[in-house]
DNA sequence: CTATAATGTGACCTCCAGGTCATATGACCT
DNA sequence: AGGTCATATGACCTGGAGGTCACATTATAG
């Protein structure tokens, strides 16, 4: 985590420095970002950069806490549109609300999810915590889902997490890899037809799920 | 691709060498790889190196090609259970035949699949012809099956092929990084829990796809 | 105004990357 | 035997990485 000094300094040299690092994280990734371009780019000297940072790691560290507490608090700014929402209903409204926010911070969410899904599988148990915090999560939605009755109990708990975070990191990767190509990702991401994309996916991952286990386990 | 040189290397000095460089990409990906451990683990000389090769690239689309290559011979030798299979059923056989070749070569497909998943996705352009291929390969499946009336007609290709791709990718993931904790591999992915696993997976992923679109169309 | 503590700086260090090249080796021909 | 040509070698080059440190600058206190 970031030294003292880093946190003494005026809020806007702190956006300067840390937009450095998202632009240079974005773009090389954790492995290949580079500690001399982030200090030319934010017009910091080499050794201030040594004073506010352990290394190029600690600021990654402190860029995932920005975006956790900025998702936080983008989420308890919004609220679901039904109260008599069925599980599936809320995972759709969170996808959504997530990639909204995803869209409006396209590089910062860029640059965590390169590392974290690209870097981080294969130099791994850095982030696992992380992963891990997520996956508990969801575990608790389904199985709250299970006893709502919404989905059969038969159902492989650890199966249906692994497959809502398939989902979910292949929507994000979808709407970033294709969304930086437009000129306006959030009027690309909020188009009928991207819309409409999304609400597909969700929808055969829903009706996977929710007919999968008995058809599943009648065919053997 | 490879020099003359290389190819007129005696078998066995080859199979070092691209033995050393399986292991570097396994380990780095492509962007970290260090020709100088390369040369070094197969114990020729930084000149010869580049008396083989372009550069580290150069090897990679090698290795890209003797995978395709050896890929290709192994789908020949085996055939798909039955005849009159549908195409989910040959989809699930693919897959699985897949999953078998995978483990009987980890580190090659481990090198291959870090890369073109990995950074691929970022460096993109490269390997978009090979991604590209499959995708098309896949579609024909799609269409075919509409043509069988096996998936609804109104049904977006585009978005079939997408979640193809997706289970693709997260079930070979899946087996590589799960497996590679194993101490038998091959072992390990022949065992009813995983099969029965990787069963799942596709069939939620089936059901979800042969269901989904009409009861979509319907809920708007 | 001066003394002291905090912050800022960039030249410099080591290390290793990708890549080159003059030179050495040795197989094969006449 | 000498000559030729493909192959092999590792010292060497440049460039950029991460990281350090003696010194310069600025704020704070007495």
């Amino acid at each position: 985590m970031p030294k003292q000094t880093f946190l003494n300094l005026p809020e806007e040299k702190r956006k300067v420095i840390i937009d450095a690092a998202i632009d240079e994280f974005a773009e090389y990734g954790l492995e290949n970002a580079s500690t001399n371009r982030i200090v030319a780019n934010s017009g910091i000297s080499k050794g201030s950069f040594y004073q506010y940072f352990e290394d190029k790691q600690d600021v990654f560290m402190y860029l995932l806490m920005v975006l956790e507490q900025e998702k936080m608090a983008y989420f308890k700014g919004k609220h679901p549109p039904s109260n008599n929402m069925d599980t599936f209903g809320y995972f759709r409204w969170m996808i959504k609300t997530g990639m909204e926010f995803n869209t409006s911070h396209p590089l910062l969410t860029q640059a965590i999810s390169r590392v974290m899904f690209g870097e981080g599988l294969y130099y791994g148990n850095t982030f696992a915590d992380v992963r891990e915090r997520t996956s508990r999560g969801l575990k608790a939605m389904i199985e709250q889902a299970i006893a709502n009755g919404e989905v059969d109990p038969s159902v492989d708990v650890e199966l249906a997490v692994m497959i809502m975070e398939t989902w979910s990191n292949a929507i994000s990767t979808y709407v970033l890899n294709e969304g930086m190509k437009q000129k306006d990702i959030m009027k690309w991401v909020r188009s009928p037809r991207v819309q409409e994309r999304i609400d597909k996916m969700l929808y055969v991952m829903e009706y996977g799920l929710r007919k999968t286990e008995s058809e599943f386990t009648k065919s053997f």
